[in-house]
RNA sequence: GGCCCGUUGGUCAAGUGGUUAAGACACGGCCCUUUCACGGCUGUAACAUGGGUUCGAAUCCCGUACGGGUCACCA
């Protein structure tokens, strides 16, 4: 069998030159996890702020692991989130087919062609039995390593079952860089005759990724730091085939705590979780993206960041070297950030299914709610819980109205109603400004401070010792019927 | 275990031989105040460790400890 070099020429002609070009390579096992996300903006990142193009490539060589419905989540993640690829399985491009089992002919050819290099053998082994764990490769072990083209091709036709395995050379170093680590050198010894191809004819990540960033024209190869490992091996392929070889950037894993990544294994939420768990997108990748990555120079006290802004300020040599953990508490601070930074308006929009959530009486108007909650919620799930009382008084103690601070107790609160219930009953308008000015007044007509008449008001409006605005906006939204009533109550409870 | 990588407050981190070692989250205090928040001010808290090199090391070198990654016909 010979090989058809015209065809690798082709091939070549096709690569676009010339442009950042990076890849998000995502194999579609249905969960798009922290580190995920992380890395698919790194990679989104250097291709925008360089004017570069970003594709979107689906690795699904382990034909055992597919997931059903995955390929949707990570298109449906990264257009949420505004990482729009240019070309992709979608959208198709130059350089396609995106999807690796759909170029499946292709790895084969360029194993044989590795094999004509010399820098690959057939290996019929059923199994070889792991020299690995010394840590050292004894190359001569393996029989078929000696085999010649001739005879390797001959059992090949012959129907007999193989993999293609890539040639390390037994002496020397390899000595790979990364953008991140810099220069690493490893002895060739170390590494073993990695499987190219596999029995079933799928190529391995290992070479499929080499073969494909090669053939995209790939610039940056972005991807976990779990690769830097196999680095030098993807290093030894590339120059013998002769190809440039792309800028390597190993990013450090994101931890759930000290010891453990995280993982869908122990729980920890994925993108789509943490939306369910009220955090904005903007919050999410803000926070994400500081999670191993910092500014630099001026821009290294900022820590607000829109996508744009991003795109302005990275650079890959902010990134860092050392694993970083995910702390929920600060993706709050950051959600919070972005819910207060909102105009009243959208607050409102999105703030108001949660606020429907607990509050169904129509009366009740779910912007004058947003208002007061805007300030005083850092995720939109915290919101159910905070307005519950509209609907319904609670059930509460007469302590509640004891509080040292507003020099309230039960007597003096059981005045203090008795004295605001016939004001706001004769007010001409139920708006926040009259009844604020109506029970100042009263407070000063009584020669009290407004918080000791504004305390036992607010808690017999809401029943609740801590919520969301004071006694004159619960009062203004409850409406007038029901503050009284409540009042009334509040009172008849004291007495 | 071999090989590779990492280590600044509880967490994220700035820092690239000379700094009072930034900033943010969390935590404490104060102010504001109609509860709680928001906002403002402020406090506690760090260069893993031992040797070098140097007039001078968080910054450079070596060892140690600890942590991570990898050693699949998974990615």
């Amino acid at each position: 069998m010979t090989l058809d070099h015209a065809f690798f020429e082709e091939m070549e002609a096709r690569i676009p030159k010339g442009k950042v070009r990076t890849r998000f390579a995502p194999s579609p096992t249905g969960y798009m996890h922290v580190g995920n996300l992380r890395t698919a903006l790194y990679t989104w990142l250097i291709a925008r702020s360089q004017g570069g193009t970003f594709i979107l490539r689906i690795e699904d060589t382990d034909q055992g692991r597919l997931v059903e419905g995955a390929t949707d989540v990570i298109y449906k993640t990264l257009a949420e989130c505004g990482l729009d690829h240019d070309e992709g399985p979608d959208l198709g491009g130059p350089v396609g087919p995106y999807i690796q089992t759909e170029r499946r002919d292709l790895y084969g050819k360029y194993a044989q062609l590795l094999v004509e290099k010399g820098a690959a053998y057939y290996c019929f082994c059923e199994k070889t039995e792991s020299e690995e764990d010394s840590g050292e490769f004894n190359r001569a072990a393996d029989p078929c390593r000696s085999l010649t083209v001739q005879e390797a091709q001959a059992r090949v036709d012959a129907g007999e079952p193989y993999v293609i395995r890539q040639r390390i050379p037994a002496e020397g170093t390899t000595t790979f860089h990364d953008a991140i680590f810099g220069d690493i050198t490893v002895e060739n010894k170390t590494l073993d005759d990695q499987v190219l191809i596999k029995r079933d004819g799928l190529p391995t990540y290992n070479f499929a990724n080499v073969i494909d960033d090669h053939l995209m024209g790939i610039t940056h190869v972005v991807r976990g730091s779990e690769y830097l490992s196999s680095a030098p091996k993807y290093d030894l392929l590339y120059r013998a085939f002769g190809w440039d070889i792309p800028t390597y950037v190993h990013c450090s894993p994101v931890m759930r705590d000290a010891q453990n990544k995280m993982s869908k294994r122990h729980g920890d939420p994925s993108y789509e979780d943490l939306r369910d768990q009220g955090y904005l997108t903007p919050a999410i990748l803000n926070y994400v993206a500081l999670l191993g990555w910092s500014p630099k120079g001026e821009l290294s006290e900022q820590e607000v960041f829109s996508l744009d802004e991003l795109v302005e300020a990275f650079d890959i040599t902010g990134i860092s070297k050392s694993p970083a953990i995910f702390d929920i508490e600060k993706l709050t601070h950051f959600n919070a950030l972005y819910l207060r930074a909102m105009t009243p308006e959208d607050f409102a929009r999105v703030a108001e299914p949660y606020i429907r959530q607990s509050v169904k009486d129509p009366r009740f108007d779910t912007a004058r709610i947003a208002a007061l909650l805007q300030a005083r919620c850092e995720k939109l799930t915290d919101i159910p819980e905070k307005v519950d009382f509209f609907d319904q008084l609670p059930a509460y103690g007469r302590e509640f109205y004891v509080n040292k601070k507003s020099k309230t107790n039960e007597e003096i609160s059981a005045r203090m109603l008795e004295a605001a219930i016939p004001v706001l009953e004769a007010l001409p308008e139920w708006t926040d400004e009259a009844i604020h000015d109506a029970l100042v007044n009263l407070a000063t007509q009584l020669e009290v401070k407004n918080a000791t008449l504004m305390w036992p008001v607010r808690i017999a409006a809401a029943g609740k010792l801590v919520t969301p605005g004071g006694a004159v906006e619960i009062c203004a939204i409850l409406g007038r019927e029901e503050t009284l009533k409540r009042l009334r109550s509040g009172l008849a409870m004291l007495q």
